[in-house]
DNA sequence: GGCGTGACGGTTGAA
DNA sequence: GCTTCAACCGTCACG
């Protein structure tokens, strides 16, 4: 199982059909879907995969209809069950080294001694961070708006504020709650 | 025929 | 500015 063949070589020794599209070079899969090798599907297809299945359509029919991989399919629905998000995991970068055991200690402590402040600091950061992504399975988000607040997340983590650091450790407090 | 899974080549971005 | 590295991506094919 799993092992290479030739097929598989398609992006590197010429695949059957390449396109052009916005983003860049795109493929075409064999269901006739147009990819683009290394990056996300596009946010309405990932929505449209859920809310099929959501209707209790087959990822089968899924795959065919919206011309993705059943892999895919298979795998953008597990992670929804998983985690609620339809949304791609942050892409490149390395892991972040803002909490080292020694800050893990300190927010722990401050934790204890404030935990009214804390919770409400938490709140308000991870209702910066995330919005009403929580309804995002309802609502039909514009493209527009996501790249804004990609934007937007993106200018926030590369400033030195705390709050563009402890976003990313969102969970793992929530984890120590 | 439908589904889960792992290898693969590719992209990305922090360090 | 360039390189390295580790994370993620979707496709493909096997079982």
């Amino acid at each position: 199982m799993m092992r290479p063949t030739l097929s598989q070589n398609y992006p590197r020794s010429g695949f059957p059909m390449e396109v052009s599209t916005p983003m860049g070079q795109g493929r075409v899969n064999q269901l006739g879907g147009v990819f683009i090798n290394g990056r996300p599907l596009p946010n309405h297809i990932r929505h449209k995969i859920v809310e099929m299945a959501h209707h209790g359509i087959r990822p089968c029919v899924i795959s065919r209809q919206l011309r993705v991989s059943h892999g895919c399919v298979s795998k953008i629905l597990c992670r929804y069950q998983e985690t609620g998000s339809i949304r791609p995991g942050a892409i490149g970068g390395s892991k972040s080294k803002t909490t080292s055991p020694d800050v893990e200690k300190r927010v722990e402590e401050y934790k204890r001694e404030n935990p009214g402040i804390f919770m409400s600091a938490i709140s308000r950061i991870m209702r910066g961070r995330y919005g009403a992504r929580g309804d995002e399975e309802e609502e039909d988000e514009d493209e527009e708006d996501i790249e804004k607040r990609e934007q937007e997340e993106h200018a926030r983590r590369s400033g030195h504020s705390i709050e563009g650091i402890l976003p990313d450790r969102c969970e793992w407090i929530l984890q120590t709650l």
